[in-house]
DNA sequence: AACTGTGCCAACCGCGACGAG
DNA sequence: GCTCGTCGCGGTTGGCACAGT
């Protein structure tokens, strides 16, 4: 294997950067430019690779970077473009203004990629999904983002639990093999067949109305079981929007409302309506 | 205190794309 | 159409810091 033509020319210095080297590179950057990068370092003064330099200043070096955690939106739109982009770090990142693909790729190799593995496969041993344990057993880690694509699970719909929850009276949680009576027969499950188009959910204000009407206290209709459960198959909608994205039935401003207020009236679980709320467990 | 295991992240590597000649 | 130089990307590695034993 040969290295890169730019690093054969010369004696280049290999390994972590010293802070002279940086503020040789940052001096010379903030006054020229970096211009060609391969012939950088020579006018520089610098013994390093014009690749090299590249990466230091592109990474680290840059004043355009932002330092520090990533904030909850930021992991939000991480798992949700990752979803859809799969490993193409370079175009997450640019969505995301201040960091580097460099920087979203560690992120997600050291923390989300492990944290929603280990919560997928310790919460496929208890699930109460209703088609999980009617289909594996035994599921390995290397399997689990096969068994997610094709959709072996099946996800009731929010919007079918909330009319069943009003045709019963009170909070429905669905089970199996209950789903199986013909009283259910409408009962529909969430489609996910189109990963650009995020779940249909309930209009809020009709959560809330049912909330408020329902005689129980105990057992409330909880958006948050659906988080969690959902965070088992499609981890990325735990981070994702669709509990909140305005769509043509939810009202930005009813969700706004509804995720601020402190009314003991409006139960925890409408904690999903909030775009920055993580279930604790996957907060890194 | 010494050793070992683990996590994190900066840096490196190989490769493909692209433009100039 | 080809070669060469350069750039940018994604995968991988090396080494430091820290926790656990």
């Amino acid at each position: 294997m040969s290295r890169h033509s730019c690093c054969n020319k010369q004696q280049v210095r290999r390994g972590l950067w010293s802070p002279e080297e940086d503020e040789i590179l940052i001096n010379y950057i903030s006054i020229y430019g970096h211009g060609c990068w391969s012939s950088l370092p020579w006018r520089a003064g610098l013994q390093r690779c014009g690749k090299s330099c590249r990466l230091r200043w592109i990474n680290y070096l840059s004043p355009d970077l932002k330092r520090g955690k990533f904030s909850h939106q930021e992991i939000s739109l991480i798992t949700q473009l990752h979803r859809i982009l799969g490993n193409r770090w370079s175009l997450i990142a640019k969505q995301l203004p201040g960091r580097t693909d460099n920087e979203v790729k560690n992120f997600w190799n050291s923390n989300i990629k492990k944290k929603l593995f280990s919560h997928a496969v310790s919460d496929l041993a208890i699930a109460t999904l209703p088609d999980i344990s009617n289909h594996h057993s035994g599921v390995s880690e290397a399997a689990l983002p096969m068994i997610i694509q094709e959709e072996y699970f099946q996800l009731p719909n929010p919007i079918s639990v909330l009319q069943t929850s009003k045709n019963v009276g009170t909070p429905y949680v669905p089970t199996w093999p209950d789903l199986e009576n013909e009283e259910h027969s409408n009962f529909t499950f969430m489609d996910f067949s189109d990963p650009l188009v995020m779940p249909e959910m309930p209009n809020p204000m009709e959560m809330l109305d049912f909330e408020l009407s329902s005689s129980s206290s105990s057992s409330s209709f909880n958006a948050a079981t659906y988080e969690v459960d959902t965070s088992v198959c499609f981890p990325s909608l735990v981070y994702g929007s669709y509990p909140i994205v305005p769509t043509n039935q939810m009202d930005r401003n009813v969700a706004a409302m509804m995720s601020s207020s402190s009314s003991a009236s409006v139960p925890c679980g409408h904690l999903d309506l909030n775009p920055n709320y993580l279930p604790s467990n996957l907060i890194p």
